[in-house]
DNA sequence: TGGGTCATGTAACCTGTTACATGATTAG
DNA sequence: CTAATCATGTAACAGGTTACATGACCCA
């Protein structure tokens, strides 16, 4: 999957490892976290599949680089990844996980847990409305400018789904609190199970 | 992280592979996605752990079973899991990678791609509405009436996320309706990248 | 006799994470 | 002198996917 990535980054122009790297982690932070070590290693699966080539770029004051450029057979596989149809929308998410079972620890524990989550995606949103999304610079410099209509969309995806995660999170600490407050809800899913 | 969750489903009660794999098809696919094969692994990994031990139950007219029960060690494990911080919300989509890069395919093609998508959502979504989840009927049999709750909460999940990227999906379908229709937002875009 | 459900797995592979490792240059 | 940025990786491990493999019973 990565693979598929580092390839569509490398069809915009020649990138180092570093490079790519670092345009992950501006512009693609929104829905994919590479680790470095795994982008080195990929880079090298690519050129032993003949998807992508590397050269040697000697600098001055700077440590020297390895280009990678992507070949016409990269391009290739660059294009059937992208035309495989291929619709998975339903993600892991190791914090559903844990809310699914959190049953086994008290409820005030559990208005601790959401209120930290809470903190946490605040934080995160403010960011993403302070800074906005660097994904803008490489806009300027690129062959193509309708590129950057997809990189906005993923953007915007991004912006949606903090929001929708944060609502998520403030509806069930209310309902702990409500529950907290002698609220009857318990008993009555309890009865009705149907309800849900 | 799948073995927390197989962890999870055991402190209700003893289970089999077969019920596990039937209880995460049934009520956590909204978030993960098991096979049965990393199942049957991570059962045999429980077991070597001793977070879990086995034993095998004759049955007439149905095969033997192998149900599995939790050890207090792996009650232990549970809560150390439950109580420890991390709060990842964001997750790798690959859908949204897919995204990043269309400007390498057409404007038309691309319409077609989140038409696809938005069809395979929707039927998701009326799939939703139509057979409610089958997490009540485990609400019945099982020992604590709280944990519905939770339950509940990953429910509610799935609908507000599918209803969101089924909006976003279709946002991006019109905006490309646009683009196709002669509107000028590409220039605008190029123009003034900072504006997204 | 054919499809559905019950029932359990192995092997190989691919993908991602964590920890470790090194070293140059530049700006303050 | 020190922190930041530039720059590239390896090794071991953990987690997840795909393909394969088998067989009983029940109902129509």
């Amino acid at each position: 999957m990565l693979k598929h990535g580092i390839l569509g980054l490398l069809n915009y122009g020649s990138m180092t490892g570093y490079e790519i790297n670092k345009a992950f982690r501006d512009s693609l932070s929104y829905f994919w976290n590479a680790q470095t070590s795994q982008i080195y290693r990929e880079l090298q699966t690519l050129k032993k599949n003949g998807w992508a080539t590397d050269e040697v770029v000697e600098q001055t004051g700077k440590p020297d680089k390895k280009a990678f450029s992507i070949t016409e057979s990269g391009r290739e596989e660059l294009n059937r990844w992208l035309v495989e149809d291929n619709a998975e929308f339903v993600t892991r998410l190791p914090v559903l996980m844990k809310t699914f079972f959190r049953g086994e620890r008290s409820v005030d524990e559990n208005i601790d847990y959401f209120t930290k989550l809470s903190d946490t995606v605040m934080a995160f949103l403010s960011k993403l409305q302070n800074e906005p999304p660097k994904v803008a610079d490489y806009a300027k410099n690129l062959r193509d400018p309708i590129d950057a209509i997809y990189w906005k969309m993923t953007v915007e995806f991004g912006a949606m789904y903090v929001q929708m995660f944060l609502d998520w999170v403030n509806k069930c600490k209310e309902e702990l609190e409500e529950i907290k407050n002698g609220n009857q809800e318990i008993q009555n899913t309890a009865d009705n199970p149907d309800r849900f």
